[in-house]
DNA sequence: GGTCCTAACAAACAGTTGTTATAATGACTG
DNA sequence: CAGTCATTATAACAACTGTTTGTTAGGACC
């Protein structure tokens, strides 16, 4: 049985492989240069293809960037809720949510980055897309705050936005040889609950 | 006297105003749409002119750029050390930056907004020479917390990009309504020098 | 009045953008 | 071997990009 047979009877085409690899290097040069900067035919030369050729397998520039999105997503979920399954204190499993979340962003994966990029500056049809889907992960960090154990006169919300404006910044301008992402995300953690002073 | 002539004698010209209005519908735009989406026609058409005109002003669109984010940077700058002028506890020092910098974020200047974009992924030309100027501004920052009475194996330098990651990530949520600007700021000082448990 | 400078317009430049229509390739099927 | 279908190449499209050029109107200065 031939390789192609099989991926055949398994439902998969080589389509399957091709949307991975040109999703992969789509993911790449996004997280270099950005959505507006990075042409259709630099995803395709990237992914040794030609730029009409994608097309056949993503409808529009916005799908292809709303697929990769969507990915990042989907591996970063993942990683958080394995991480705090089975713990039980809600800091611990804020902690372990927070250093799941570093290691996912610089593990070495390019979709997982993109959710942590601003999003407020991009054309308002693609926006409404994204924000609808980074919605969907940012509420795991709202269900884990809203379990921990706080005075009634703080805001859950806004201590959301504090602890994920500190670790979607780091994407920014974190780079290799200092603290790992793990020692970063858990002091960030550590720093919130037992403070400085 | 004509207002032209008094303009002359005091070393203004008529296209320093123009620049400035430039400047600001550029920026205007900048925050609205980001660099690349904002095309030198945008920022004439908003500004009322032609798009060659503007070459009268900026030698280049990078020129134009980088003349708006060092605004900001001035704005910004000025905010933080009025602010802190006199002030002498450490931490109430850094309380009253946090709150000049978020009260000149959104107080209605669309210059100085332009520093907490990311700017990771801009060209690298460019890049460099938005770097240097935010570097500039960020070590005041820098100072203050340097200033903080804290144990010894705290990284301060990792401290610094937790509060202005919480600071700068407003930016992409913060919308009029809610808790004010300097209400934001002061909260997310006071989480970091109290603690929550 | 002649000359110079400021400031803007008008039109074009070459290159790039996302996207589309059509044709070619090539492997599997019957 | 012929036919089918998935996948890619080719070539073009109109629109837009930053920038340059030549020109012009108007005021200031000698």
């Amino acid at each position: 049985m031939t390789e192609k047979t099989r991926a055949r009877e398994e439902g998969l085409h080589r389509s399957d492989n091709r949307r991975q690899e040109l999703m992969a290097a789509a993911a790449y040069l996004f997280n270099q240069r950005g959505y507006d900067a990075t042409s259709m035919r630099d995803i395709a030369r990237e992914a040794g293809m030609l730029a009409g050729s994608m097309y056949y397998h993503f409808s529009s520039k916005e799908d292809l960037i709303v697929a990769t999105y969507e990915e990042g997503k989907r591996l970063i979920s993942t990683a958080v809720l394995e991480a705090t399954d089975g713990v039980e204190d809600p800091w611990e499993r804020l902690t372990q949510a927070a250093i799941a979340h570093m290691n996912t962003l610089f593990g070495g994966n390019n979709f997982s980055i993109l959710l942590c990029a601003d999003i407020s500056r991009t054309a308002p049809t693609l926006r409404s897309r994204l924000i609808e889907i980074r919605d969907s992960y940012d509420k795991l960090f709202m269900d884990l705050i809203e379990d921990l154990p706080l005075a009634d006169d703080i805001d859950k919300g806004l201590l959301r936005l504090n602890l994920l404006g500190s670790l979607n910044w780091s994407t920014s301008w974190y780079r290799p040889g200092g603290q790992t992402p793990a020692q970063i995300g858990a002091f960030f953690v550590r720093v919130m609950r037992d403070g400085l002073a």
